[in-house]
DNA sequence: TCTTTTCGAGACGTAACGTCTCGTCAAGCG
DNA sequence: CGCTTGACGAGACGTTACGTCTCGAAAAGA
């Protein structure tokens, strides 16, 4: 996002008004709920033009992807323990503190929900957050192979389809957070031995 | 939807036009995509007027997930079959298939994008489709642990989670449909015995 | 027959979209 | 230093779909 490349003279970019821009759209959706999410309610709040936002930002929710990134006390970490155990473990209680961060709901609610409607920005939501998501729990599981910790039949995919399948569900379908139960019981599920078939 | 209670005289309800607006929606979902749906582009393809479709969904995803219920080859099976891994197998295939319905992941995303703008049209996705999905796989799992074939530590709960939470995060976030070694995988990792802890 | 309710059709005001055109203001180039 | 380039805030503009409302006709019970 935000082209890297310049060629010539001119004004620079206002990082203030960069940021002023992702706080307003970030609280705004916290606030208001993104429906009621405008550009024009963006730029009013960030004291900013509509045409300055549009010529950063393709859409609304591309913005909201950014703000996201900002609050990227996404520090979810992947650090080595010793143990596949211990790791899942951390992964999975730092995911839902995470959440339980205000408004990250909302927000995670509003980009899932354009990527169904946007095509161009479903990508772009991929590539910035999701396979991102996938490759931590990845570097994970591959440790554990090569520590000979890991279960047998568990793939990198299969946990990551699992462990992030279940954190999104309860995040779009239902009200319910991930208490320290959940992080237990899907945790002891992808640990424990399954080997027999 | 579609009030049921009747108290006086007067025309009754055109079946044919419910009918063609239900499969107007649904097609141009499947044809356009949810963005591009607008209830004034149902009515003109149904043959309906404006108000014909305001007077009996409140929203256009109301119409869907009508459509959808109606498109309800919904027939995924949860009949005794004695084992509880035979069932969960047939189940996990049943929802496989259902997903490769043309139209139906379209739909499908439509409405979870929806409910996660409009908090009233969630609660009624929720009771309309979500929690029967529920249901339906909860009692394959209460059979199995009556009959005393249930893996220990696994909930109704827990098995709901991760087997929609799989499919739902597949359909949302990816392209990858449900193959065969997908519900070998997930069956094995719900059916094997996790006995230690 | 009279009343009630639905029907298709479309007019209406509203709201946000995305583009555009201003005049201004910074930053590099010669 | 003065010219050029591009970003800035502000807001006008036409477009589109929204949801409400009104119309005359058609059906069905009372």
């Amino acid at each position: 996002m935000t082209n890297a490349t310049r060629t010539a003279s001119g004004r620079r970019r206002n990082e203030e008004a960069r940021l002023a821009i992702l706080t307003a759209a970030y609280e705004l959706t916290a606030e208001a709920g993104y429906p009621d999410l405008t550009v024009e309610g963006i730029a009013a709040r960030a004291g900013a033009g509509k045409q300055t936002v549009y010529r950063w930002w393709p859409t609304k929710a591309d913005i909201l992807l950014e703000a996201l990134a900002l609050k990227a006390d996404l520090k979810v970490s992947t650090a080595d323990q010793g143990s596949f155990r211990a790791e899942l473990d951390t992964f999975l209680r730092d995911s839902a503190t995470l959440l339980a961060f205000p408004g990250v709901v909302p927000v995670l609610r509003s980009l899932m929900a354009e990527a169904q409607r946007d095509a161009d920005f479903r990508r772009r939501f991929q590539d910035g957050f999701l396979t991102r998501r996938r490759a931590a729990l990845e570097t994970i599981v591959d440790r554990a192979a090569a520590r000979g910790d890991k279960p047998p039949h568990l793939t990198p995919d299969l946990a990551a389809d699992v462990v992030f399948g279940l954190v999104w569900y309860r995040v779009l379908a239902t009200e319910r957070l991930l208490e320290d139960e959940d992080v237990t019981a899907i945790r002891r599920l992808l640990t424990d031995r399954s080997g027999k078939e």
